[in-house]
DNA sequence: TGTTATTAGGACGACTTACTCTGAAACAAC
DNA sequence: GTTGTTTCAGAGTAAGTCGTCCTAATAACA
């Protein structure tokens, strides 16, 4: 299918993002999240209790309650999230699959490869959410969050 | 689970670069194949077969038949293969999964990942098969096709 | 012509991913 | 304490991908 993020990941980074436009500390129940970002209410539960038990969110239940950032959104990074629902394997793979393929035995384009893997992770590593937070508010970009 | 090519395009990529390395028109049987890339035999089978409904491969039945490649190996390209196995969606989808994501409005990596995807574009369409077997014939790749 | 080696193609099962449902537990407000 | 709102937890459903099996078609050859 030549997918590079899982439709779990997608929604996991969606969703964090959309925390980090609210205030710091303000919770926003699943409800709110899932009629703006267009993501079904109890996959998108599950999701985030996954990205609350590994930190990256607080939950508090009842009234008022609802899921907020763990840390400061200039901590978190696009990997993070990534490597919380993903995991990280892709960075270690033969991106043609060959069971034998590997530094002193390289497959032809693992060298290439090799370097766009570098690239992509440095991205991702790179992009914090507080960052990707305040560009999405540019006038340019006017989405699901608002 | 961020990976790139499924499965059955892994295996594709495998096969055809396994077909390039036999002097050209001759005939390769499936239960050859399977045994060398250690590949589940059905299932490369079906992978076969679709490569050779695109024209990528040629195909003969009966005692001596089997499969080889469709047109000379250096105008197939690992883009061709991919394409006819996994199709080409992930050129032009938003990576984060925004569906409002466009050059327009574009998300916050949506420049940073054009870039790369357009570098890995670059890359499949660039990389010819017959390039890629004489690599892999080298010392220094000693690997499933020998 | 019959036998054997091979692909073609469809039906099927297992497994994974995407998504739903339900009931319980926690909590706040009254 | 009661009530309503929320997350938590786990099981259940649907669809897609991976992989198997079986039968038919085809070609070589004795």
């Amino acid at each position: 299918m030549s997918i590079f993020f899982s439709r779990q990941c997608e929604y996991a980074i969606q969703g964090v993002l959309y925390l980090a436009l609210k205030p710091q500390g303000e919770m926003t129940s699943i409800k709110e999240l899932t009629k703006r970002l267009d993501i079904p209410y109890h996959f998108l539960a599950k999701i985030l209790q996954r990205l609350a038990t590994t930190g990256l969110l607080t939950s508090a239940k009842g009234p008022t309650g609802g899921f907020a950032l763990g840390k400061p959104a200039k901590e978190i990074t696009l990997f993070d999230i990534v490597e919380a629902i993903d995991g990280s394997d892709f960075m270690d793979k033969c991106v043609l699959g060959f069971p034998e393929c590997s530094g002193k035995n390289p497959c032809s384009v693992h060298s290439t490869w090799g370097r766009m893997r570098d690239e992509i992770y440095q991205m991702l590593v790179s992009k914090n959410i507080a960052e990707m937070a305040r560009e999405m508010k540019k006038p340019e970009y006017r989405a699901a969050a608002g």
